[in-house]
DNA sequence: GCACTTGTGAAAAGGCTGTGAACGCAGGCG
DNA sequence: CGCCTGCGTTCACAGCCTTTTCACAAGTGC
């Protein structure tokens, strides 16, 4: 998928070869989110899956990580939004920008 | 039904296979609409789906998220017209241009 | 102890919603 | 045909709700 590769079975995501030094939550999430490319994913099924279990009513925590997740993708792959935010549902994955 | 997808369960509406970023709003909308295709649907009918109650006289929410939906589906299918207005009466969802 | 990660609260930023008002279009009538 | 009227369309905006980001306290492993 272009600059981008991630393979959960290293624990590494890498562009252009180089990895990201991701946490292992941000990875976890990235992955749950790269696991369903342009699909609608909630906050629910992304905390299932990272987290386990289901969020508290007022859990900000997937945001939190889709945040800081994005700050370090943005660094290495500057200009290229990938993970979209669906306002009242979700985020969604889009390798392509 | 060609390049439109609508998946109210994913809360997507696809088109070739890239989700439009409708509302929650819209897309209530949207599938309302689509759940009937060729059916002419009145404002109170559309109003009871997506708000639930009845729409208050002068009320034009429907109307303005017509329009609305029109101009994201315009944007990613240019050419086409999805909804009809039949005058004094409501709209018509036609999945053929 | 140190460096790093993690989750939470809270402030700031941003997007959505419904409404009123202006605008435009179509149909009816002279 | 041109005017009028009623309806539909779109714009602008305030209020509200959601998301984003920051700062921090607690936890973990070296």
């Amino acid at each position: 998928m272009g600059r981008l590769e991630i393979k959960p079975e290293e624990h590494a995501a890498l562009v252009d070869g180089r990895p990201l030094s991701l946490t292992v939550r941000e990875l976890q999430l990235l992955v749950s989110l790269s696991e369903h490319p342009q699909r609608i994913m909630t906050r629910e099924e992304l905390f299932a899956k990272v987290w386990g279990g289901q969020p508290r009513d007022d859990d900000r925590s997937v945001d939190v990580y889709v945040s800081r997740l994005r700050a370090k993708l943005g660094e290495a792959l500057p200009g290229r939004r990938l993970i979209h935010t669906h306002n009242g549902i979700g985020y969604r994955f889009s390798p392509d920008g």
